[in-house]
DNA sequence: TTCCAGGGGTAGA
DNA sequence: TCTACCCATGGA
């Protein structure tokens, strides 16, 4: 038990800044990004039902973190922060076929000598369920904010206005539709979310069951979700360790084109065939280069 | 005004 | 399986 938080060891590949840059996930709260401190914060809504301020940041050998509102910290929280920040960072993952599989192939050094290909999520599947459902069909910029406008309609925190945590599908269920719908403004988007929140809510759905299940058996299921399409069931593979698909978005299509494609699009098959070579790394090797594309 | 963004559902061939 | 057409929203 300690009020100044905890320290999580982590191998020497992982690497806390490039696994909070991994792609577009700190901008969305309930999580917020202090790029000049280094520091992940994210309003987390313990099982106890108390919404805290857990703050993250990088240490020599592993991270940090620790409760940023000054609330208690038990052995039993401690434990079950621990587990959320371990998911959070998928500090589990072990990258090192992945490096070693890349070193046959010319122009991705970068790849091990960055310790780059960890990826942030949230603690929760659902939540990245909603938010990949939020990224579909719009702008980034009107993804964070549908975000932002779902987030307010998570638990508040006691003591730190507008921080919300991320609404569970309880909350959702328990809302009028129409209500929920004039809240987040995420359009056609809106009914797709809340079924998928009820069926959650009423156990219709075990997203438990379905962090152990294999590549292909996840991608099914996410894809029988309505709105979650070959995009939608790629990206929650992917963040969830499964890179034998290619999450194929304008975000794809653009940097193909620019940097396999001779500034020329290509279709989904040409993008499936460039990317086969890195045989059960594709989908990771795909986001990779999306990232070096967009930081060049 | 039209187009489009980190797409996907559906009807009809 | 493939193709149109539709879907709410907000910024350009």
């Amino acid at each position: 038990m300690s009020d100044i938080g905890f320290i999580i060891p982590t191998a020497p590949q992982f690497d806390f800044q490039r696994t909070v840059l991994s792609h577009g996930w700190l901008m969305l709260p309930p999580f917020t990004w202090d790029g000049e401190e280094g520091a992940l914060a994210y309003a987390y809504e313990s099982a106890a039902g108390n919404v805290l301020r857990l703050q993250i940041c990088g240490a020599p050998d592993g991270v940090q973190a620790h409760l940023s509102d000054s609330a208690p910290m038990t052995e039993s929280l401690e434990a079950e922060l621990r587990r959320a920040v371990r998911t959070m960072l998928n500090i589990d993952w072990d990258l090192s076929p992945f490096y070693a599989a890349m070193r046959a192939h010319q122009s991705y050094e970068w790849l091990e000598e960055e310790r780059r290909g960890r990826i942030l999520i949230a603690p929760s599947l659902w939540e990245d369920l909603a938010k990949v459902l939020l990224t579909t069909n719009c702008s980034w910029s009107q993804t964070v904010n549908m975000c932002r406008q779902l987030c307010l309609l998570g638990a508040p925190h006691p003591n730190i206005k507008d921080c919300h945590a991320f609404p569970s599908p309880g909350r959702i269920a328990a809302m009028d539709f129409d209500q929920f719908a004039e809240s987040v403004r995420a359009g056609y988007r809106s009914a797709y979310l809340y079924e998928l929140a009820g069926k959650i809510a009423k156990g219709e759905i075990d997203l438990g069951a379905w962090l152990r299940l294999d590549s292909a058996a996840l991608f099914k299921a996410v894809k029988s979700l309505k709105g979650f399409g070959d995009y939608a069931a790629g990206t929650i593979a992917r963040m969830y360790g499964h890179f034998d698909h290619i999450a194929i978005d304008t975000a794809c299509h653009t940097m193909f084109a620019e940097r396999h494609n001779g500034g020329v699009k290509g279709s989904v098959d040409d993008i499936k065939t460039h990317y086969e070579r890195f045989g059960p790394w594709r989908g990771l090797v795909m986001w990779m280069d999306i990232m070096r594309h967009h930081g060049e």
